[in-house]
DNA sequence: TGTACATCAGTGAACGCGCGTTCACTGATGTAC
DNA sequence: TGTACATCAGTGAACGCGCGTTCACTGATGTAC
């Protein structure tokens, strides 16, 4: 073998990356696969060295950008000992001011999701298992002691309540969507039953999400 | 004048309409000139004697996109005397099979949102003023014996769940969707203090959205 | 009432650009000797 | 240790299609007389 170890497989991680912050950043349809080389550093001949299409490419993308955002998640909660803390840490940081302004690095259902329900079946599935993951891990943070139904209700309306918060901030002007999200955030601590003092401590972590 | 009266602004009115509806079922980019014309029983040819590009129809369906919605809402609703009734309406509209099932007759920003927010300014504000006016008609369908600051954070979170729910319940598969949209619905009657009741009346109405 | 005419909504061919995809070629690297 | 070689990741020109946009033309309609 003519190359270092696992060159190519970094390039292709490299290409990846570049795709999963350029379709969030300017929508699927209008990225195209010229400006993904370019933004790893590439020319755009060598893409299908990599990859066997476009369509391909997105569901790695895909891929790539619910595991960015789950781990940026987990990372701004993981200093909170208790369930309810880390709850409300996650959906503040995801309810973040950092988190409307940077699409490239947030969350793909609230930046691509219409568009990603139109691709094809590998990339519907794809989606599909990352809402359920997503779905799950809000669900074990709520309390056990909660009723079943209760508890997926909440996991529920969290989830709901976090995407649509997002898209709506986004679709404001700058002041309305900080303020809408400031709105969204207390509902959504008071909806789940979590006490306002802890709520406070958490919505300070904005800066958690955007964080490379 | 050699053509019947208002026989232009009709065929304009067609093109609206014909694009409104496949924006939201395709999306934008993936919607050509020539789709919408057939769609609207005429040749792509025409286009320009009626709008400036396709950028200036963006904004036009967008309008029309959003005054259906409204519309539609409001006839789920016109049945019910009390405020919280009629509210409880209308969220059950919004979040139902039907209008997981039928984006191209929904709303907007449930199936473009993120794509309207990468237009031009014009569709920018056309896209906020629609979500101000929303946000409105809930805040205003909320007890007005509900304190300010109160009121104000359940519509917005009455508006962010409805939104994000109908979103992640498209991004699953069919069963799993319905069944978010059915928790969804629980979550935020319980959410904003209606009683369960009302809630269960007016769950059974799923079909006014979808209603041509 | 009938005919010629002017108007203009709509037609369809053509243009040109952007982009996904292909492919012959380059040149950097590890290996054999 | 140094040199020739084989490999293959990456390059960049080219292809072809789709689509937004333009434009010369058609033909249906209301009006003038």
């Amino acid at each position: 073998m003519a190359w270092p170890d696992q060159h190519k497989a970094k390039t292709r991680e490299r290409i990846i990356k570049a795709a999963a912050a350029a379709f969030r950043r300017r929508g699927i349809g209008q990225t195209n696969i010229a400006d993904i080389m370019r933004e790893a550093g590439l020319t755009h001949g060598g893409f299908y060295a990599h990859f066997e299409s476009k369509d391909a490419l997105i569901a790695e993308a895909l891929m790539q950008a619910l595991e960015e955002v789950e781990m940026a998640l987990s990372r701004s909660s993981k200093d909170d000992a208790l369930d309810e803390d880390r709850l409300v840490a996650i959906l503040s940081a995801y309810l973040s001011p950092g988190h409307v302004a940077h699409p490239e690095r947030g969350c793909p259902l609230a930046a691509i999701g219409p568009e990603l329900m139109r691709c094809d079946e590998r990339v519907k599935r794809t989606l599909a298992d990352g809402i359920r993951r997503r779905l799950k891990e809000i669900y074990d943070l709520i309390s056990s002691k909660t009723p079943a139904a209760d508890r997926r209700q909440r996991a529920v309306g969290a989830l709901a309540c976090m995407v649509g918060g997002l898209i709506v901030a986004r679709g404001m002007s700058e002041s309305e969507g900080l303020e809408f999200l400031k709105d969204c955030r207390s509902f959504l601590r008071n909806a789940l039953g979590t006490s306002a003092r802890r709520g406070r401590r958490a919505v300070n972590r904005y800066s958690q999400i955007p964080k490379r």
